[in-house]
RNA sequence: GGCGCAUUCGUCUAGCGGCCUAGGACACCGCCCUCUCAAGGCGGAGAUCGGGGGUUCAAAUCCCCCAUGCGCUACCA
């Protein structure tokens, strides 16, 4: 590829844990990145003390990591632009801030958190907002008076009063404000940490970042990074604004009130790591007016600014378990078993994963998502079921009959001479004409006394990996369950 | 309030002036398959393209206005 070199950066807060729309920002780039032989970044925008989360971290790159977006410079992988933690270029944000205090682009400004609030209270209803620029014309009389105070000043960009400033953004064209409708933001504050918009710049710039994917929210902010690049005197990058992403219902943003949305939960839920990034390509992007499925390779060949969309999305768990089905099916028994066996095993049951392999073509085309293994298949290695008896009685069936069957069927899986799904059937479907019921009736009352569900997998793979003991033992246990039944009180039906 | 962004089936989207009586996917409904549940196959319903004006022989597609939603308006990012 021709590009000029791409440099593309996810620049997330430690402030909590990796959140789906984060997580999509950072594909975004990710796939942006690799499409164009460029370079991702990872940078830590830990500026914010007051919320900051010692565990986002490691949060942070875990997901990141199992989502497979490895970052090419970063935490824990270096880089020649470090450091990647903002925390560690304080020296860096104050001396570019003095340099355009001294070029008369920016100034201290004295002004109290109490004052700020006040003016803010004022001004509430009226077309004049923000900071009202008393700082801006201290003469240097007035500034020494106030450092003799001891007051630690932030220092402020001084936006042209006059004017507008204009931006190209790549998804959403052309932009023009006017200087007037801008405030003199705060580009340092007073406990020496720069505000997310110095910081950005600088490392922007200082990184030599080519392209800036980010989310939408930031739109209005361009005009004054913009300001701030042209006071500094620097090139321009390529701006992408990436649209939200929005809760189910189109209505506001995602939040945990609708499911998960921290990255960790859906990896908790058993979603793949390759069905996540899939759909997550998927919001906000499109590549024709057919393709649902894209491998990993596919994505990065394919992915381009074009097909981004302006509008925003909502997030739909169903289409994503949909997609999740999709690829659990196309996994191998033996992956999809080693994906399976932690998740037996996280709630306790005695797993194996011999027998995981074994079941896992059972359950393969039923689960949506890898936990729901547990629900299907925790029979198999549960000691004891647990179980309403009364689900024993087929339908359409009396208890008497439900008795006769497994009474029968224990005798038949008795005697049978191999104990494998190629002599179970053909001698359970005898029996149940023999003894003149539908397969379903039969099977369903087996069913339910083997695995104490209505609802399972395919019974005869069930029997067979069950194994005989355990089965007719199972069975032993049924029959006296609904023997308990019928000679106790009569219940009404 | 000010500034900005957005607006095609419930949802994700295709569409970039005629191929659109608007296509695909999820969800939904029905049928088939079937030992339950799924998966799969087939079919159905579902959007007068937010509203109103223009421009044009022709507009979902271009222009203007309005409405609605969202974002920003912090010494948070």
């Amino acid at each position: 590829m021709s590009d000029k070199l791409v440099r593309v950066r996810f620049a997330p807060s430690p402030t909590g844990y990796l959140h789906v729309g984060g997580a999509r920002t950072a594909l975004f780039n990710w796939l942006y990145a690799r499409h164009h032989n460029g370079t991702f970044i990872l940078r830590i925008e830990d500026t914010d003390r007051t919320r900051y989360r010692e565990d986002a971290l490691q949060d942070l790159m875990d997901g990141l990591r199992w989502l497979g977006l490895e970052w090419d410079e970063g935490p824990e992988v270096g880089g020649d632009y470090g450091p990647y933690f903002q925390s560690q270029r304080l020296a860096l944000y104050q001396e570019y801030a003095q340099k355009l205090v001294k070029e008369g682009h920016a100034y201290q400004c004295y002004c109290s958190p109490e004052r700020l609030a006040a003016l803010r209270q004022s001004q509430r209803g009226g077309d004049q907002t923000g900071y009202d620029r008393r700082c801006r014309t201290l003469t240097a009389r007035e500034r020494a008076d106030y450092e003799a105070q001891g007051i630690v000043p932030v220092i402020r960009l001084a936006v042209p009063l006059e004017g507008q400033t204009s931006f190209h953004d790549v998804i959403h064209g052309d932009t023009i404000v006017e200087n007037s409708t801008l405030d003199d933001i705060v580009l340092l504050k007073s406990d020496g940490y720069p505000t997310y918009h110095l910081a950005n710049v600088v490392d922007d710039h200082l990184m030599a970042i080519s392209h800036i994917l980010r989310a939408d929210e930031w739109l209005p902010s361009v005009p004054r990074h913009v300001l701030l690049y042209r006071a500094f005197g620097w090139e321009i990058p390529v701006y992408a604004h990436l649209p939200v992403i929005l809760s189910p219902t189109g209505k506001g943003k995602l939040s945990k009130r609708h499911g998960g949305v921290a990255v960790r939960d859906f990896r908790r839920e058993g979603y793949l790591p390759e069905a996540m990034v899939n759909f997550l390509a998927r919001l906000g992007w499109s590549y024709d007016d057919k393709t649902e499925f894209f491998t990993r390779q596919e994505l990065i060949a394919k992915f381009d600014l074009e097909g981004v969309n302006r509008s925003p999305a909502a997030f739909s768990y169903d289409k994503l378990d949909w997609m999740n089905g999709f690829y659990i099916r196309q996994l191998g028994l033996d992956d999809l078993a080693q994906r399976l066996l932690p998740f037996l095993i996280g709630v306790g049951l005695p797993a194996d994963l011999t027998t995981v392999r074994r079941i896992a073509p059972l359950v393969q085309e039923r689960l949506k998502r890898l936990a729901e293994v547990v629900e299907w298949t925790d029979f198999f290695f549960s000691a004891e079921l647990d179980y309403d008896p009364q689900l024993l009685i087929g339908k359409k069936m009396t208890a008497a009959q439900s008795l006769a069957v497994l009474s029968r069927a224990r005798e038949t899986l008795a005697r049978l001479s191999a104990f494998d799904e190629g002599a179970l059937e053909p001698a359970l479907r005898a029996l149940a004409e023999e003894m003149g019921l539908k397969a379903g009736q039969l099977l369903g009352v087996i069913r339910v006394a083997v695995t104490g569900k209505e609802v399972a997998p395919p019974l005869f793979g069930t029997l067979a990996i069950l194994g005989r003991e355990k089965v007719l033992q199972r069975l032993d246990k049924a029959v006296e369950l609904l023997r308990e039944m019928s000679s106790g009180p009569v219940i009404a039906q």
